[in-house]
RNA sequence: GGCCCCGUAGCUCAGUGGAUAGAGCACCGGCCUUCUAAGCCGAUGGUCGCAGGUUCGAAUCCUGCCGGGGUCGCCA
């Protein structure tokens, strides 16, 4: 019985860089004497920086001459006579201090651009490592309408919990609602003065320190088709809680679709009040277990430093000895009145993500959360010990420009830009890319007219633009009557015609991919990969552009067919790519732009 | 004052212990009547804030300082 092709053919691994790190420690492993054992975790293998330098470069031999008591370089030529005799490596050389450069031949290239599109879009995808990973971001106070502040965490929160799926992690976006406390009745009120006004009151204007936006009109006109005039007659203690759950519903209701707009969906929305029913149950479960712990006693805090808040009185509280998990102040879990403070429900919360079996919660937050960011560790130790951790990915703010001046914002007018306002103007893929193109720790600016420009200069524009390119390519090819065949199915030996220095200089660089999607991931930086995508897409366009003055390096050669195949494995190798890395973005990879 | 983030080319920024520190923009030079529209190719440009330390090796890790930003609560 004939196999079918792809059955013939082995697959090698798909992240070209962990695979030699194995062969490089094998190798090193006979040069260990028995019995002992050697740290081999700092070996590294990588993509030298210099290409002349070949296609990888370990550091083995300096990171091993001391426990094996070697010189570097000798150490070298010993690993190096190992690796020599590997059927993938073409030549070798040690250089510098000590590093192994290492070429591979053109037929590893090859196999590994068949194996690339025998894994399609799953290429770069990692095994499932049965962690559960929890990502909660956005979280804003369910008071009004997203506005852009908002963005920046929503996406980077998203895209990183899409590259961890795509790593292997189970992954959970959750969302937590704040909607106990004192801002939701605020809310309440607000929405309260707009119903009166939705029966016809004369409100006037909106007093201090409730929320004058319009976006509660509707709210307060749905309060009287729900309600009619039934909640006025009432005391505000009987509509109230009425009123904030209708009120907490249409924000949300607002919210989720501001954030669909975006492409951001998540799959939890957790209550913060549902820690607080049945009086607060789940908050003095959580409180005890602390307590059987020895993490909580009765105590009083020192003022805060600077200047002394004038109405400071040093009252005795319920406290978290968070200090011994990290902190650098206790916290206070009950008020001196006797409630639960917010961060008594953020440790209940934590300990009922806990409960659901995750056992990494990363928090992506506003930089004007940096404070936060100490006592939730804290509380994921207090808590879990070292089954679980937290991890906080900050964002810095961003300014708005509008072709290089600054875009003004009131807050206090609430004369703010929505989120929905910049999605409407720019469109989802040029907030989503851009807001990726700065690494979150670095504040970034957004630029309404540069991030729709279309010219080589506004990256989203030029890696979508590689994608179309590489879809006018095949229709070309179709013109050139060239039967393109499908490329799953195909082996190494069907790109050896694949030589040019640019040709393998991209396959390596679609090579890197795998291994940089699992960094992105380990670091939770997302911004990696935009940057990457952007790589990729000028070493496209610069061998498309080569082809200008060398016709002979085109993709498509109508005189060559069997050529012509090669390379379209290249192009649509190119295009797997591209379009793995956006779709993890969350934008689209188009064939044309318009 | 304590804590957190940032400081890299003229500008905006990449570079999570490796070799001669990179990209885009700007500037300069060349190309672009035909060929693959939203241009192409090349050159110049550096005290990686400063000073110590760790080590075979530091923009990267540690300490101190300088400069910029954020933050500090029985709030939520």
């Amino acid at each position: 019985m004939r196999l079918a092709p792809t059955a013939q053919i082995e697959d090698p691994p798909m992240n070209v860089f962990a695979e030699f790190e194995d062969r490089v420690k094998n190798a090193v492993q006979r040069l260990v004497p028995e019995g002992e054992k050697i740290d081999i975790s700092r070996l590294t293998v990588e993509p030298p920086r210099d290409a002349a330098h070949g296609d990888l470069a370990t550091n083995a031999a300096m990171v091993l001459a001391k426990p094996l008591a070697m010189k570097p370089r000798d150490l070298a030529e010993k690993i190096a006579a190992t690796l020599q005799a590997d059927p993938d490596v073409e030549s070798l050389a040690i250089a510098g201090p000590g590093f192994i450069n290492l070429s591979l031949k053109s037929t590893f290239w090859t196999g590994h651009l068949a194996a690339l599109l025998r894994a399609g879009r799953d290429y770069g995808r990692g095994a499932p490592t049965g962690r559960k990973v929890n990502v909660e971001y956005v979280s804003a106070n369910p008071t009004g309408p997203m506005h852009v502040g908002h963005t920046r965490g929503a996406i980077v929160g998203d895209v990183i919990a899409r590259l961890l799926a795509f790593a292997g992690d189970a992954v959970t976006k959750e969302y937590y609602i704040n909607d106990a406390g004192e801002q939701v009745l605020v809310l309440a009120r607000s929405a309260f003065l707009r119903y009166r006004e939705a029966l016809g009151e004369d409100i006037g204007a909106i007093p201090a320190g409730l929320y004058p936006g319009d976006y509660l009109k509707p709210v307060g006109e749905a309060l009287v088709k729900e309600f009619g005039e039934t909640l006025r007659a009432m005391p505000e203690a009987e509509w109230l809680p009425l009123v904030r759950d209708r009120t907490i519903d249409a924000m949300m209701a607002m919210i989720r679709a501001d954030l669909k707009t975006l492409g951001v969906e998540q799959d939890v929305f957790f209550s913060e009040r549902t820690l607080h029913a049945a009086d607060g149950g789940r908050i003095a479960e959580a409180i005890a277990d602390l307590r059987q712990k020895g993490f909580v006693y009765q105590g009083t805090l020192p003022p805060p430093k600077g200047q002394l808040p004038e109405d400071w009185e040093d009252r005795e509280q319920t406290l978290l000895r968070s200090t011994e998990v990290g902190d650098d102040q206790d916290r206070p879990l009950v008020k001196s009145s006797g409630a639960y403070t917010y961060f008594a429900a953020d440790v209940a919360y934590f300990r009922d993500k806990f409960e659901r079996g995750f056992s990494e919660m990363i928090y992506v937050l506003g930089a004007d959360h940096g404070g936060y960011v100490k006592r939730l560790e804290a509380v994921a130790r207090a808590v879990a010990g070292d089954a679980a951790k937290a991890e906080c990915v900050l964002c810095q703010l961003v300014k708005l420009y509008r072709d290089g001046e600054p875009v003004k914002m009131s807050k206090r007018s609430g004369d703010f830009v929505t989120l929905a306002e910049v999605v409407e103007e720019v469109g989802r893929d040029p907030v989503r890319f851009m807001m990726l193109y700065r690494k979150s720790d670095a504040p970034l600016d957004f630029d309404f007219r540069k991030v729709t420009e279309q010219s080589k200069d506004n990256p989203v524009f030029y890696v979508q633009y590689a994608h179309a390119r590489t879809a006018a390519i095949f229709r070309q090819a179709r013109e050139a009557k060239i039967a393109v065949p499908d490329y799953a199915g195909l082996g190494s030996e069907a790109f050896a015609a694949l030589t040019d220095v640019g040709e393998i200089g991209l396959i390596r660089k679609l090579a890197e991919f795998p291994r940089l999607v699992g960094q992105a991931a380990d670091a939770r930086e997302p911004h990696r990969l935009a940057f990457y995508l952007n790589d990729l897409a000028a070493a496209f366009h610069a061998q498309y552009n080569r082809g200008k003055d060398l016709p002979q390096l085109r993709f498509v050669n109508q005189a060559e067919p069997e050529l012509s195949i090669a390379r379209l494995g290249l192009v649509e190798a190119v295009a797997t790519v591209l379009f793995i890395g956006l779709d993890l973005i969350g934008a689209d990879a188009p064939d044309e732009m318009r």
